[in-house]
DNA sequence: AGTGTATCCTGCAGGC
DNA sequence: TGCCTGCAGGATACAC
């Protein structure tokens, strides 16, 4: 699920809703999102005051006054739902895994359907350490198609497999790049240093555009995705290859078309995407 | 270095 | 209706 608009979106809505509250009690119903023992992790978490939310790639970032932070991956299907009152009946989410009970009444609660998600405490430095190994954030300031035309320079990896490597850029997922690389014109298989400079302009271009675009449509939901809010994103509809396999391009009519690439599906216009010439 | 395979887990769609 | 298979936004470890 989450990409980076999703993260986006979910720490939009966090933000005003949490950003103050103190954590008295943490209820961990499925402990295999965390990375430790529910007791060490209720341990750190417990009387830490929010003092920020915010993302790093697919990741949101809770940052606790104790100078820790709460971690969380999505996965495929997590949610991260606050609610003033606990939720009871047809409103309680369906697959709670984490609830962080704060002072005064409210709330947090991390929901995961598959459990792929992990919800982490870490020590500043600790998230520190993990967030250099990840890649540049692609809607940063500093992030220009020179620096990604160099990256791509130095790998032989079909490019968009190289999108989703959270070491090369941090938050681009399968959706988004397919829908950039469908914008930028270049085939999903072409290697990365087979990317020209123009090319690579182009796919920055088209990366940062379709993210903007996603986070202001608050996400893509296809079936697990909701906002803080409970709400769908409503960027589906704009999607032009993910998903659309044998569905005619909307640029040429050509048939969408679907193949795999590192075992993961990916989408593209055989006309408007020409296969490089080995 | 890069790929295919398997793994974690649940739910849903499609074929029969 | 039920059973079976395949597939899913992610990430990692493994063998080759």
């Amino acid at each position: 699920m989450p990409e980076l608009p999703e993260a986006e979106t979910i720490v939009q809505g966090l933000r005003p809703t949490i950003v103050g509250r103190v954590v008295r009690r943490t209820e961990v119903v499925h402990a295999d999102v965390l990375r430790e023992s529910r007791s060490a992790f209720a341990a750190k978490v417990r009387g830490g005051r929010i003092s920020a939310v915010g993302r790093r790639g697919k990741n949101v970032v809770v940052s606790l006054d104790s100078d820790r932070v709460i971690a969380v991956n999505l996965g495929m299907t997590g949610r991260l739902l606050p609610f003033a009152t606990p939720p009871t009946g047809a409103h309680a989410p369906q697959h709670p895994a984490v609830r962080f009970r704060f002072e005064g009444g409210g709330v947090l609660v991390f929901d995961d359907t598959r459990r792929f998600g992990t919800v982490e405490c870490l020590t500043n430095a600790e998230w520190e350490e993990r967030s250099e190994r990840m890649g540049p954030e692609p809607l940063g300031r500093g992030y220009s198609a020179g620096d990604l035309h160099r990256a791509l320079g130095r790998s032989r990896s079909p490019v968009r497999s190289w999108l989703l490597d959270q070491r090369r850029v941090a938050g681009v997922g399968n959706i988004y790049a397919n829908e950039a690389l469908f914008l930028a014109g270049v085939h999903p298989r072409t290697p990365a240093r087979a990317i020209a400079a123009d090319e690579a302009t182009a796919l920055h271009r088209s990366l940062r555009r379709v993210l903007r675009a996603a986070i202001r449509a608050g996400g893509t939901t296809l079936r697990d995705y909701r906002t803080a809010e409970g709400l769908e994103g409503q960027y589906a509809p704009r999607l032009f290859v993910y998903g659309r396999d044998d569905q005619p391009c909307s640029r040429c009519r050509s048939p969408i078309r679907r193949i795999v690439l590192s075992n993961r599906a990916a989408f593209f216009c055989p006309e408007c995407q020409p296969e490089p010439v080995a």
